[in-house]
DNA sequence: TATTTGCCTACTGTGTCAATAGGTATATTG
DNA sequence: CAATATACCTATTGACACAGTAGGCAAATA
């Protein structure tokens, strides 16, 4: 399940990507249109500058933007910077330790190719085409 | 991403697909054989039980048989008992009130191809064909 | 120097999940 | 009838993630 995280997340990059301004965009102007609080944004953010999807400068005149053009961001991407783990069981979970059990599991393939199809559907969807 | 509880279930099915004996299958075997505490298991299985997935009797000689042929359960079934919710954003929960802001939404879309994704790849897979 | 902005640290409430514990109901068998 | 094996019921616990809030610090511009 995408937490709200994640979907605010890709809200924000929709919103800059619409401003095609070459200025910086303040987070108070993206938290009005966009209805969501201000100071959750401000974490939400955060996260996206520290994974260099997003620049952020302060002070004033400051604000956001993007740091690619659109066509060069996938959804799965940006999720994966807000997502605590996207992977459909935890045993796929990146960095999982080694189930003993994985030999003989009788559902792993099929959590794998599950796993495979979702990953393929986010990093083949574009930022761009949600504009 | 699919709980202990989703994994577990599917486990049980399949523990009992491949017991085909005609009897009950009692839990304490299940449980060794899984290598799952039994006191979990019996959460599990009381839930395939309401759901009518799985047949329980009580007593001595009793335990749990499937009630269908194996070809006749989903993955996507099983998992529904006992995950709290499949959607993959919680706007598109069974019985989630109505978005207010879903005709604009920029995102629904996408989150509708990928539930249905998801939805018909468990459904079209059978209890048979992890065997 | 004042203002606007991003950034940092910390906290709180709510909910779900995994697992355990102990007891009750039901059926079979000697 | 008594013992036993089984499912079923209710309650509780600890850990953790998530959503959101609060207050203040740092940086940049006018």
């Amino acid at each position: 399940m995408i937490s709200s995280r994640g979907r605010y997340a890709l809200r924000v990059m929709i919103d800059l990507a619409r401003q095609n301004s070459d200025g910086y965009v303040p987070l108070k102007d993206i938290a009005e249109r966009q209805g969501i609080s201000k100071k959750y944004l401000e974490i939400i953010a955060k996260e996206l500058v520290n994974a260099k999807l997003l620049k952020g400068v302060s002070g004033k005149g400051g604000g956001y933007r993007l740091s690619r053009k659109t066509e060069e961001y996938s959804v799965g991407e940006i999720l994966d910077v807000m997502e605590n783990s996207m992977a459909v069981v935890s045993c796929l979970e990146n960095g999982a330790e080694e189930c003993p059990r994985a030999a003989e599991c009788d559902t792993l393939p099929m959590w794998s190719e599950l796993n495979q199809l979702i990953h393929d559907f986010l990093y083949n969807k574009k930022l761009s085409d949600l504009l």
